[in-house]
DNA sequence: TTGTATGCGTTATCAT
DNA sequence: ATGATAACGCATACAA
């Protein structure tokens, strides 16, 4: 039974209205602190009625247990890190990954974790904050985005022991979530070759992205599965940047004979390809039908509105935090590889209104080579 | 003088390579916590040679200190929450805001600080989480950006005595960085009224944010300043929304005698304005000159590319991060404001190809009205 | 069901 | 210049 015990001149000075310690709830209900902390963690076995006191207690004094604190003691501070590779300066603009982010931090909010935000710096790799994260900060787990198949960093980061997940990037026996490029560009190729087009040219993002890598061999074996020859002139390299499609752009369509349709590795590429064809006169989708892909916002406010292969980057963000969380708390298999659908988005730039319709009138017998 | 102790049976089972504690650097050391902890903080009483001595070892072991234990003696985190509106579902993918999140988060972590993102969200406010944010997570400032004249817990967070900066908002006696747009929505109307506009038209973003109240002021001002009547046909009220823009573009464009001339309170209005015109059959800027505020990275990529009132995001959340930081280590004065000059961007969609020879050839006899 | 004692890893106060 | 010890606020075996 609760001692009627004081509150004593527990008030310490600057202390605001509700700056109590669970001590202070301890001594005000009569209970001890083991038994506030129970309560406080909603532990089963207290008594309904000391629960009842010691609620009252906290609500009137307006108690916050300190996260700090109980992350010490725990050893789980509920915050979760997120890695961005350094594309820009400005991360946050980048529309690929802030999508991504937003899934991330919905998620994570809505099951009471935190994130921080750490990017791939000189910094970074050289004091291998990569694993003092989860040392000094105490992080419960990682989410890696983007990453390229360079980043020696990550596979430390499994090793470790620490528990995290790819985004949107894979690795060998790691946990992912991956977008199903090959499959989503075998189909941009597909597509383009059921409206007529036999000369299907491609620029290329960053193989070294599982993104970047696996739209090259999806365009490739398109091509193969429409009897299609892969032309050598027809194929740039870029990196994913507006300025490397325009070049890219340039070239393949100084070559003899021009393709007349072409898909870029990412929207951003698509678009420097129109500038650069408009700069040389010629018509998109007029002359020259281009397709795109992640359909970052961009994309339908470009004219032509851009046809691009849609990456649904905000529920990848959800899925892999999802995919942690579980991890984190028991449930949920691991590793776990999760690949989610792209979508083909068809607007201006190819020169085609409909793609069901598209879709529908096309049968098997595309392999006409 | 250090006593010989062995590192004894210290290896506790599961740490990993650099899993130590403070002890255990000062067991290998042979000296006492204090000194390790007095040496990790550089303080300069330590003899040079005893810090050497503990700084070898704690190399070799790879120690790190726990961030959640020095936080919670120091009674400082480390951290600083960014709170930002809740202005769509994803965040992140506004370009306002995500401008203003790359300062923000690049300043911080230049000075050691991390960030979290808070939204205002109803359990934001109903759990009065502005407050328990300093309490529970113990960071150490905010910083607050685009809030609402209506935001109660604005008030709250300054009046508790915790340090904060409003990001791009004003509010009397607190500490802000924000914007010019009084005197850049004047020097838009004024651009405009020179190239022989005299029927101005404007979209209204929200009023009660700052940035759109201030634009609201600066469009009259600069009507009074050319000698330009205000006509209230010409007028309409939007809420930053593409969509809002489009429909008071209707209104106004629909009325007797329509201006030639709109400038909407930011870049998403302006190309729902221009999209409208677009559809009424109107030309832009041909027979109708429109621009926009913010200059959102859509802006130059948007047809017809857009004359923009910018705003420096980027070096707002800079300059709003350092300020706080600058609070938090004492030096500063406080409470400060600090106003940033906007600048007229001109493209496309105003009809003008070069401000500086509009603004040069113009004289003091605007005011023909 | 509740209380006691101890630990979490660091900093800070006071001695020496 | 360095060391012993008490906070910091909470969680958790273990005891009762």
């Amino acid at each position: 039974m609760p001692k009627l015990s004081r509150p004593a001149g527990s008030t310490r000075s600057g202390a605001s209205a509700g700056d109590h310690t669970i001590r202070d709830i301890a001594r005000l209900s009569g209970f001890s602190r083991s038994t506030v902390s129970l309560v406080l963690n909603g532990d089963p076995r207290i008594a309904p009625s000391t629960r009842r006191r010691i609620w009252d207690v906290i609500e009137r004094v307006g108690y916050q247990p300190n996260c700090m604190a109980r992350s010490l003691a725990r050893k789980r501070s509920m915050i979760v890190a997120v890695v961005v590779p350094r594309v820009s300066a400005r991360i946050f603009s980048d529309y690929y990954f802030s999508e991504s982010m937003s899934g991330i931090n919905e998620t994570l909010t809505a099951n009471g974790y935190r994130m921080i935000i750490q990017m791939v710096t000189e910094n970074f790799l050289k004091t291998g904050m990569h694993l003092r994260l989860f040392r000094e900060r105490q992080i419960d787990g990682m989410l890696l985005v983007g990453t390229l198949d360079t980043d020696d960093y990550v596979e430390e980061v499994f090793e470790s022991g620490n528990t995290a997940v790819l985004v949107n990037s894979w690795r060998p026996g790691y946990s992912c979530v991956v977008a199903d490029n090959f499959e989503g560009a075998r189909r941009v190729v597909d597509h383009l070759a059921s409206m007529g087009h036999r000369r299907i040219g491609y620029i290329s993002g960053l193989d070294s992205t599982t993104v970047g890598l696996r739209r090259s061999e999806g365009y490739k074996q398109g091509l193969a599965d429409c009897g299609l020859e892969s032309v050598e002139e027809c194929v740039g390299y870029g990196d994913f940047s507006e300025q490397s499609g325009y070049e890219a752009a340039r070239q393949i369509l100084s070559s003899a004979e021009r393709p007349t349709a072409i898909f870029a590795g990412n929207d951003m590429m698509a678009i420097g390809c129109v500038e650069c064809a408009r700069e040389m006169g010629i018509s998109v989708p007029g002359q020259l039908a281009v397709v795109g892909a992640d359909d970052i916002a961009l994309s339908s406010y470009f004219r032509p509105k851009l046809t691009t292969l849609r990456q649904p980057m905000f529920d990848i963000g959800c899925l892999a935090t999802e995919l942690l969380l579980g991890k984190l708390s028991g449930t949920s298999e691991w590793p776990v590889e999760k690949v989610v659908p792209t979508e083909l988005i068809v607007r201006e730039s190819c020169g085609a209104e409909c793609a069901e319709r598209t879709a529908r009138n096309r049968t098997e017998d595309t392999t006409d080579g």
